[in-house]
DNA sequence: TAGTGGTCTAGACCACATA
DNA sequence: ATGTGGTCTAGACCACTAC
């Protein structure tokens, strides 16, 4: 398949923001810069444009530029949500990584991520808190072995968001995610992490996370204290309405 | 404002929708024909045309042509879940309307649409089964009465899918919302309507919906049983990876 | 006034589907 | 071969922002 375009257009500003020559809240070249720069029609780097703000990576300012966007895949749509209030917050929450390690894949794994029972999967398990206290959150990923490979090597430091990391360490930009979110009850060892009654109700969210170029790379499973967590989304085009 | 030109082609689709001479997997009339006949160039209609698959109304199939598609903002991503499967299949919930009327907005539904506390709204409740057995979801809904005016009267037929009556009755077409999900316990009254145990796990929905050219128009809290629906949505841009 | 993104045009050429 | 959508170009003009 050829290579598109506007394609290499999004990989460039991938790769500024990859190698830190862009960073959140930086101000891209303007269209026509990026038209002369890459050789292509402004027609073009608009597609390209068009594209990554429908990600969220960047947003348009009608007469000032466009900007990188402070976006967050992996604050997902699953947001921590304070006592009593109904609307979705974006309170950001500090994660621990108790345990990473390469393993082989179980059939669930498997499965879920489309390989062979038995291929290498990098296992990730974190834990999300709000305080210093006990965490709302537990947080199991497993990740395609090839395409993080190096990632459960412990001086590697994970920080909150570790999808920046993968973007920059493993040149791996997550662009699509597909979740799916349900309501449970807590299972004895998860009451004990998240400090509530067994029996007590948790969310719990199935995620998939999609790579350009590599598809598949990610699979996720979320559980959290249903007292503390929403899940927001919004469904079409706000701006047509 | 001006009228953009690209939302003449969006009206006139949705006119040809509203007013059936479009349906449901139909193939609308080729960009070149589009063009040609509202006066507009290819670019534009294109513009149009990507806006509406954005919202899920229409898809392109390349060499073939562009369809009216069946997705439906009903539904919203809140979908049943058989027994024992993650997966949210898309069966259909069949819809009855035990209450309609024409009431005065207390405090919480006026914050919620933006409007006067004791202004009127148009109240829906309804109810979902997946069988002819107790119900598996409660549905209330409040609109503001000057979209859809005689919504209320009873001798009106409200189908499962109360937004293609909104759009062909009231011309008002939902082109996005916004939804909020949260776990909860049935409170007694839920509980009896359900069939569930009080204290049972239920999940709660709450939506704000737009309609194009009149913002928001909807507010609904959808209650339904833990063990029987799952959530499902899509971040980003699956074709990106 | 200069620079940005937003809209719109009028083509060319390519890739896919159908007959 | 014909018609469809998909990519790409090379402009024009408008609307918003900053100085």
């Amino acid at each position: 398949m050829k290579k598109k375009l506007y394609e290499t257009v999004i990989d460039f500003i991938h790769e500024q923001i990859a190698n830190g020559s862009l960073t959140i809240g930086d101000l891209i070249p303007s269209e026509s810069q990026l038209s002369k720069k890459l050789n292509v029609s402004i027609g073009t780097v608009r597609k390209a444009i068009d594209k990554l703000e429908n990600t969220k990576l960047l947003y348009r300012h009608h007469g000032k530029g466009t900007y990188v966007s402070d976006y967050n895949f992996d604050n997902s749509m699953f947001n921590f949500v304070s006592y009593g209030s109904g609307t979705g917050s974006s309170i950001r929450i500090h994660k621990t990584t108790p345990v990473r390690k390469k393993i082989k894949a179980n059939s669930e794994i498997s499965h879920e991520l489309g390989i062979k029972n038995g291929d290498d999967v990098i296992y990730i398990e974190r834990r999300g808190y709000i305080d210093k206290k006990s965490p709302v959150m537990i947080e199991k990923s497993w990740w395609i072995a090839d395409t993080v490979e190096g990632l459960q090597q412990t001086n590697l430091h994970i920080p909150d968001l570790l999808y920046a990391l993968i973007s920059k360490q493993f040149n791996t930009h997550i662009t699509s995610s597909k979740e799916v979110l349900t309501a449970g009850i807590a299972n004895k060892k998860n009451s004990e992490i998240l400090n509530i009654k067994p029996g007590s109700p948790v969310v719990i969210l199935h995620r998939h996370s999609y790579a350009t170029g590599k598809g598949l790379v990610e699979f996720r499973i979320t559980t959290g204290r249903a007292d503390m967590f929403s899940y927001t989304t919004t469904i079409g085009n706000p701006d047509d309405s």
